[in-house]
DNA sequence: GGATGTGAAGTAGTTCACAGCC
DNA sequence: GGCTGTGAACTACTTCACATCC
C-alpha cells in the first residue's frame, strides 16, 4: 500500500486531472523532466501551489532538477485511482450522450464503459461508438458511476433509478439539482450556468485583474503565454 | 444604476444560478416566498451561507419571513447580468456541440445564440435547431463569449482566431489546456476530469462525510431528502 | 415568533520565503 | 546554482451565533 498517504485537498484533486494531462504530453515528447515553474504556467497555477499539490502525494521530486515525467505520471495516476479502471454507465443516448461515449477522453482516464442506455425505443438497439445502446427499463450492467445526460425532467427519476440499481456518484449533465441519500456523491456539470459565470466576469472583469483565467474548479490564474507546450528542443 | 453594490466572491457567483434555478421553479409554482434554510436543503448549501450569498446582493429579503420569490429572482438576475442578454456563438457542431445548440437552457439564461461554425465541410450548410452552421473559416458574427467544441487537436488554433476576432470569454469543451493572452477569460468543463473526481471521491469517501454531495464549484453540502422541490402545498 | 443580516470565529487553501538537498 | 518541500503568514470563504427587524 503505498498509495497517497493522506486523503488531499478538493482543489489539489481538482487540479492533478490538469497536471497528468500535461505531463502525458511531456512523455509524448520524451522529455523526461518539468518543473514546478512550467508546470504551474501550462496549467495556470502558481508555482507555489503546483509543489504543494504535488508534495502532498508524498516526495515525488528531485530538489534542483524539477520532477522525472515518468515518475510524476505514474504517482498521479495512483494518487486519483486511475492506475486502476472502474466501470461507467451512460444514461441517455442523445446527442449529448452520443458525443461523451465518443469522446476519445473516455478510456485514457481509467473509465470503463460497460453500458449505454436510453428509454427512447427509436434509439434503443442502434449503436454508438460499436456499443448497443439499451433499454434504461432493462437490467442495468453494474457500475458505481454512473453519467447522466438525460433531459431535466427525467432527472431525478433516473436517479431515483440509478441510486436503487447501487450506483454511489453521479455525473449529472442535466440542469437540474438532484436529491439523493447520503453515501452518494453527486457532481454537476452544468452548461448555462457556466456561461453565466463567464458571462458575469466578462460584465465585471473578475477573475484575476482582468487576465486570462483557467477555472477548472479552483484555477484562477492567468496563462499569459500564446503558445501551449512546446516542442522537445 | 441600482446594480449589484460590490464584486461577489467567486463560490458566490458559481452558487447564484443555482438559487436562481431553484427560485424559477418556486415562482412556476406560485410560492412567493422561499426561506434560506429551504434554499439551503435543495441547493445543497448551509443556511447561514445561503443568507451570505444573498446579503451580497444588498438588502434582498424579508427579516421573519424570508425571501419574496420574484424579487429574489430579479435580484440575482440583475447581479449576474442575465437581465440583459449577451451573445454567444458556438464554435463545433459536432454531437456536442449540437446538443449544446438543441438545448434548452441556452436561451433561458440570457444567451443569445449569434452564430454555430465548423470546419467539416459535410456539416456546414446544414442546419441544427433551424440555424445553418457556418463555415469556421469564413466570417465570423461578433461575439464576447465563445462556445468552443472542437477536437483537443484543434482546440488551440480555434482559440487563437477567436482571440483575434475579439472574442474575451470562452467555454471550452476540449480537453486541452488553452494559453490565451491576459484579458481573456477561459472555463473549462472537462468531462474526464469530472470523472476522475468522482472516482476519487468514490474511492475515497470524500466530500462532506460520504455523504451525497452537491459540486458545482464550491459546494460541499450533502442533500439527504429524496424529493426535489415540493408541489405548492 | 421567526427568519434575515452580519460581526466574530473558525476553517481551508494559497502564497511567501527559505532551509534543505541534488 | 537551482528547484523542491514546507513552516509561517496571508487570504478567502464558511459557519456560528445573535442582534435586528418584520
Amino acid at each position: 500500500m503505498a498509495t497517497p498517504p493522506r486523503r488531499l485537498p478538493e482543489p489539489t484533486v481538482a487540479r492533478l486531472p490538469i497536471y497528468q494531462r500535461i505531463t502525458q504530453e511531456w512523455l509524448r515528447r520524451d522529455r523526461d523532466r518539468i518543473d514546478s515553474t512550467t508546470l504551474g504556467r501550462l496549467a495556470g497555477v502558481a508555482p507555489a501551489t503546483v509543489r504543494r499539490d504535488l508534495a502532498g502525494l508524498g516526495p515525488v521530486g528531485t530538489r534542483g532538477a524539477g520532477y522525472d515525467t515518468e515518475t510524476l505520471n505514474a504517482r498521479i495516476e495512483a494518487a486519483l485511482g486511475t492506475d486502476e479502471t472502474y466501470d461507467v454507465i451512460v444514461i441517455g443516448a442523445g446527442n449529448l450522450g452520443r458525443a461523451l461515449v465518443n469522446s476519445a477522453t473516455f478510456s485514457t482516464s481509467g473509465a470503463n464503459l460497460v453500458g449505454v442506455y436510453d428509454v427512447n425505443p427509436s434509439i434503443v438497439g442502434t449503436e454508438v461508438s460499436g456499443r448497443v445502446i439499451e433499454n434504461f427499463a432493462g437490467p442495468l450492467a453494474p457500475a458505481l458511476l454512473a453519467v447522466l445526460c438525460v433531459p431535466a425532467e427525467n432527472a431525478q427519476d433516473a436517479a431515483d433509478r440509478l441510486v436503487d440499481h447501487d450506483v454511489h456518484a453521479i455525473l449529472n449533465f442535466a440542469p437540474q439539482v438532484l436529491a439523493v441519500p447520503l453515501g452518494v456523491a453527486v457532481r454537476y456539470v452544468d452548461f448555462s450556468i457556466e456561461l453565466q459565470i463567464l458571462n458575469y466576469q466578462l460584465s465585471n472583469g473578475t477573475g484575476s485583474f482582468g487576465g486570462g483565467v483557467l477555472h477548472t474548479l479552483g484555477i484562477t490564474r492567468p496563462v499569459t503565454a500564446r503558445s501551449t507546450i512546446p516542442t522537445a528542443s
